[in-house]
DNA sequence: AGCCTGACTTGCCATTCGTATAGTCAGGTG
DNA sequence: CACCTGACTATACGAATGGCAAGTCAGGCT
């Protein structure tokens, strides 16, 4: 029983109690956006990538790829496809951010800020992101309704309020 | 051209300059944890599940695939296979989580809370979290190093200083 | 009318992910 | 010493993921 496991505990410990298998939101996230390819698609959307050919060179798979799961992200609701045209062009698609893929972004920088520390090489990581107005660098935290910063021991799970 | 595709426009929107494709953080940890049984598995982990059969049962896959996703698992540094004993049981292993693993939970709450508003069935999200000091609820949240809570709109990326 | 380009689609193949079923192995208990 | 249980391993199979190469299609340009 050694010591260190620290999250969730009290409540929550004897998890064979509430089987979540299915409602777990962790899986049904990992369903949508839960390959390589699709966050990375993502990842090109929140930089602003709308073309097709953008997404599928950007992000370094094949068309065929490319075109099933951004066919996918649209069903699913996060990107949306619209027409647009560029002046002296020809009416086309772009593939554009929704409210539900664009409230993705904390995943997927918690995602970044994770790979960055410890799987990047070398030369560390490629980029970094900071707040445009103080010039501070950002970062993805966990913190309560009431401000504080909340460390993973502090954590309890609970069940929700029915109403 | 149309509106709303706000995220990291000036300095980046030229993405085709910097071709990370190998190097993105975000990349890289898809191929660690970008597969839903591994962040699932990760997910029993923060709850504080040690033992094999349960991380089978409870993640709600095979042996076979719960045995391989483990030791990827393990070999990648999230988790750490160490031997215990409880009184009268003979010795086992259990596979607790290494600091790697524990410094995932940011990218882990941020899928569940992206899950929770927009793919939770009429029941809700099966469970929330709170501020065990406070009893708030909890949420993922981007802010800079300033403490300025950061919209996607006020993030801009550039490359980190050498050295 | 024919060409070109961006945006896909189609076919085929390799790899990975996951399932189901059936072993194996170590060590404590009766 | 035979049995049981927890923790795996082995084999076989189906489905999804992704690559490569080639084909399609619409519409503006010359």
């Amino acid at each position: 029983m050694s010591t260190g496991h620290a999250a969730f505990e009290p409540p929550l410990s004897d998890r064979s109690t509430w089987q979540a298998h299915d409602r777990c939101s962790i899986g049904r996230a990992m369903q949508v956006v839960g390959s390589r390819s699709a966050m990375l698609l993502m990842r090109e959307a929140f930089y602003g990538t709308r073309r097709f050919d953008d997404f599928a060179d950007r992000v370094g798979i094949t068309e065929a790829a490319a075109a099933k799961r951004l066919r996918e992200l649209v069903d699913a609701g996060l990107l949306e496809r619209t027409p647009y045209r560029e002046p002296g062009q020809r009416t086309r698609h772009e593939y554009q951010l929704t409210p539900m893929g664009r409230d993705l972004l904390p995943a997927a920088l918690a995602l970044m800020q994770w790979g960055d520390g410890y799987l990047a090489d070398d030369e560390g990581p490629p980029i970094v992101l900071r707040h445009a107005d103080c010039g501070a660098p950002v970062a993805v935290e966990i913190r309560c309704a009431e401000g504080h910063d909340v460390p993973m021991h502090e954590l309890r799970a609970g069940r929700p309020r029915r109403g």
